[in-house]
DNA sequence: CTGAAAGCGCTTACAG
DNA sequence: CTGAAAGCGCTTACAG
């Protein structure tokens, strides 16, 4: 049989005063004598009282629910983030209700129809690769609910968005392969509606253009994010005119599958062929030749958006802001040279 | 400005009924008139009605919230257990708190010891690697909320139970590397007070057993679940007099840090020594060689515990299931011989 | 088949 | 500094 679980009125009846001086005390936001305050806590200590977090939503207009919305939590990257996330949100009280969206627009539009906006303080998001004409969000935020973007943001919405330094990072991926010694260097990018992919891009192709090497269409070869596609984009570049000697990756799954077609090709990576990635997945250690890469700091992106959500929420006051966290370059053998 | 989103009370005024017959129709559970029901259902459509789960979980008591108690999120195996859980909550209306426990009992019981347990409908919890004396969960079962334990479960505890099949897992990969001519076989084991080590080991032993090969103490080294953890036995394995020409990983992740280690000791793994993990992680496909492996049905293993806390939801009446799902051996390059 | 009413456990003006 | 009271949005006996 279910137990009883002491309520406020419990805690006022064994005290011999009101419930409502009991709630005041339990939050000390309000003038109660402090002698009353320690006897509620110590009571409530005693009956271990727990609130109970549907009466305090109800009352107070709140859920103390986070929404997370993602591709995707079976990758190193999300996973990641979500554990960031997790310790801010537990740390706070509030719960997090998750809705994958398979990386799909049309899961991701139907789940966000289906939202219970009315049970959800906040949402953080990360968009489905497809969702260009993500529609809804805007809504949720005229509607007073804070929205944070992180890792992919929309970027017609004015709200708080936490990301890595794309451009940065791929720049650095890329001048670190001109430096050692390679020079017809293509990228196996995202898809190209997202904002992320074209920051990778831009920092790919700025790094070519300063040190004088040439950008080749061709050689920039756009899909999703898995590591199938990888191989795909390898077989797509090895139809080129001029085959590259190197390659960026936009993440390290792409990578990892580029590497193992190259392996097909009998192409020795490390040596005749560079590869960098993007993420630091802890495969990029165990591949062999182990894989040179841009470190995405996600644990730290996920607890900087919930606090950013939070603040959102008890402010009330939406200021926006945009964090951008920079990576770092995690040399291994992918990218030597022979 | 925070909209005002459409209650129950809306739909009755602008129908003009009580709001008494709008709850009952919007939940076909009881007699309403067809006609009523449907005016209600319209009209809830076009308002965008979406229950607001406070005030229903409060009326019910009920919170619709399922705790999940685990380790770590940031591996194949849990991330994609969460990712089943996710799938039947969501299709239920329940919403799941997270708890990561980082694979220490102190931290799990803080967090249980902290649990609201008057908002937590049901518990979805795999044990850490030393909460052996898991006090704390038979209270939570006598107080009437339901636990399902997965993958790492409390023996003594007498509630459901998912897992997958450890015994045979291991006995089917032991006889693997035994088949396929290796005979000095060890076991990489993970900490001894988890049932599911002990059964891994037992398939082991009964392996060997069964084709006339001893069982040796020494080559049975226990420690804990990470890559480093894999290194680290190889290291102790190496100290033996006679030294072992295949090991069987407890799972993927010390059978990668085993690999690793050997490589370093200049061993050609599926070639001189065997290695078979358990997960299939994908990481071992990944790794070269490549990891032959026990697939565990991850996924599935979320699903059904998530299924099966829901029914003890439902029916309180609580009779505890035990559930055993196959893995399947994976065959790759390492467990070949030369 | 439907309505009026009590209640879930809390918060929060309003008095005093 | 504290109490009485209304209310949050629902559910659910109780009548009829």
């Amino acid at each position: 049989m279910r137990r009883h679980y002491a309520t406020i009125k419990d805690i006022a009846n064994a005290l011999n005063i009101s419930f409502a001086t009991v709630s005041r005390a339990l939050r000390d936001a309000y003038d109660v004598k402090a002698e009353t305050r320690e006897l509620v806590l110590a009571k409530a200590a005693e009956l271990n009282y727990k609130p109970n977090v549907n009466a305090k939503g109800l009352a107070q207009h709140r859920s103390y629910n986070l929404g997370v919305i993602l591709p995707t939590i079976t990758n190193y990257y999300f996973s990641t983030v979500i554990t960031g996330i997790q310790e801010v949100a537990y740390g706070a009280g509030y719960n997090l209700v998750l809705y994958v969206t398979n990386d799909s627009a049309e899961r991701e539009r139907d789940m966000i129809g289906n939202l219970s906006l009315g049970s959800l303080d906040g949402l953080l998001v990360c968009v489905s690769s497809d969702s260009a004409l993500s529609t809804g969000f805007q809504g949720i935020i005229d509607d007073g609910i804070p929205v944070v973007f992180f890792d992919r943001v929309v970027e017609d919405i004015h709200t708080s968005k936490v990301v890595q330094d794309d451009y940065n990072g791929a720049f650095e991926a890329t001048e670190h392969l001109i430096g050692n010694g390679y020079r017809n260097i293509a990228h196996i990018a995202g898809p190209e509606e997202l904002a992320f992919t074209r920051n990778r891009m831009q920092g790919y192709k700025d790094a070519l253009k300063k040190h004088g090497l040439p950008v080749k269409k061709e050689w920039i070869v756009h899909s999703g994010f898995s590591q199938a596609h990888g191989e795909q984009d390898v077989a797509r570049l090895w139809k080129c005119r001029q085959k590259p000697d190197a390659v960026f990756a936009v993440n390290d799954r792409k990578a990892v599958g580029a590497m193992l077609a190259l392996k097909q090709l009998n192409i020795l990576v490390g040596q005749d062929f560079g590869v960098v990635g993007f993420t630091n997945d802890p495969v990029a250690a165990i591949i062999s030749p182990s894989l040179t890469t841009i470190a995405e700091p996600a644990f730290e992106i996920g607890r900087i958006s919930c606090q950013l959500v939070l603040s959102h929420i008890r402010k009330k006051k939406f200021d926006a802001k945009e964090v951008v966290l920079p990576g770092k370059l995690i040399v291994r053998e992918s990218s030597k040279k022979a």
